[in-house]
DNA sequence: TTCGATGTTCGTGAAACATCGAACAAGCTA
DNA sequence: TAGCTTGTTCGATGTTTCACGAACATCGAA
């Protein structure tokens, strides 16, 4: 459990981002993100193991979309929709909005707070 | 050389899209079909073998990005900007303009008009 | 019909990716 | 200290992707 390595705002890269967001489980995460508000990883519902799941939250922090931080034994993820705004106006909106016209990634969910129908 | 398969504006799926736009020569290939010309096949200007050039028109039609067309033994192709806003309203310009940014895909051009410098 | 131009497809590797379970590490807690 | 919780890493596996050259198909022209 070392120190994440999170990718400054200018190496965030375009193609990083899109090979990121093309997974459907990857979409679903950042959609439950969305908000704004941080989540910590055991909220995070999605139908794959856990080693999976870190694996999808490592290639979203990689790709410079989320920051995780951690804290004693537990780890809380958060989406970078500022930093995003940033460096691709416009991209973030268009993707959720997209997603939500087609419930992509609806596999993915926060426990205590099922996605609504 | 059969006739391609060309994916209606419903089927036109988000990840799709994003896996096509995740390969910088098709990124540029995008950006150089950007202004709704048709090109020829011939036309196009990418550092790779025609195979892999075909490949990659290839994910760009599967994906729903590109029409083509062919018209005797030659083939044209033009990014289906309609289609794509209609589908995801404010996707493609995002892309467009982070990519222009950042100068993603520089590699490919159109021949008599050499990507300006 | 033969040739040349233009794309597609095939066969093949190398690399990347998604996925899992198992093993591991690190921090709480009893 | 021992055990539990939480998340990472490892190794294996099967799939997909990117890349190339070679072979093929198709059409127009000589």
């Amino acid at each position: 459990m070392r120190q994440a390595h999170h990718p400054e705002v200018g190496e965030i890269t375009l193609t990083g981002v899109m090979a990121a967001l093309s997974d459907p489980i990857r979409v679903g995460l950042v959609r439950v993100l969305a908000d704004g508000r941080e989540r910590g990883w055991g909220e995070l519902q999605a139908p794959v193991a856990k080693s999976t799941l870190s694996h999808h939250l490592r290639v979203l922090r990689d790709a410079g979309l989320t920051r995780t931080r951690q804290e004693g034994t537990r780890c809380f993820v958060v989406l970078r929709r500022h930093d995003l705004q940033d460096r691709f106006p416009g991209l973030l909106r268009a993707v959720l909005d997209a997603a939500e016209d087609d419930d992509i990634g609806h596999q993915v969910s926060v426990k205590d707070a099922p996605r609504p129908t």
